[in-house]
DNA sequence: TTCCTATTTAGCTGATTCCCTAATTAGCCA
DNA sequence: TGGCTAATTAGGGAATCAGCTAAATAGGAA
């Protein structure tokens, strides 16, 4: 939970989620979407990955990464939980 | 929305939170609560204060704290709308 | 093997975060 | 005013974060 919400906490890496929400995209793909360098894009990558909220797969020289929605889902679920938040009001 | 979820990836922030969504609480009895400083307690409550999650009221020298639930709400169902989850699944 | 592309890891710097103690402010009451 | 309580602000130090460039790794093709 504290490792989700800390990666959900920076703009760019609540972007890529998004954008991987669409469809799965490779490294470089989606850093040609954002104006920062590979290695910071590859670094946010790493972070979204350990908190298990995406995974990579690997298809030659190119890796490819997909949401993990569950993980997601869940994790607003608790979120809800916690604060007591009607979901289901009817 | 930034500032927000800055707000919340803090766990005791988030304690906090939980903490206020029951009733609302002192500044010193929030403190109590907690093995934390006061002044540490106080900073806490301040970046929540900025992220409109809650407000103060005072009451002589005692400072009262409220959650802004509809704050808190908005933000959660924001997320999801951004994640294209699915809360009406009907 | 050698070369080329895709991507990550290493290493660094500056900014931010989080906690503490000490000092200050705000309000109430005698 | 003086004194007491509640709480904040100030200041500082250790740790983490976010970005960069340069170097290394992995895999495929010649």
């Amino acid at each position: 939970m504290q490792e989700i919400l800390k990666a959900l906490s920076h703009p760019l890496r609540r972007e890529i989620l998004a954008m991987l929400r669409v469809a799965p995209r490779s490294a470089g793909e989606i850093a040609s979407k954002f104006d920062v360098s590979k290695p910071t894009i590859s670094g946010h990558l790493n972070i979204l990955r350990e908190a298990e909220l995406i995974e990579q797969v690997r298809n030659g020289t190119t890796l490819t990464y997909h949401i993990r929605l569950s993980v997601l889902e869940e994790t607003m679920s608790a979120l809800m939980d916690k604060f007591d938040i009607g979901k289901g009001e009817k």
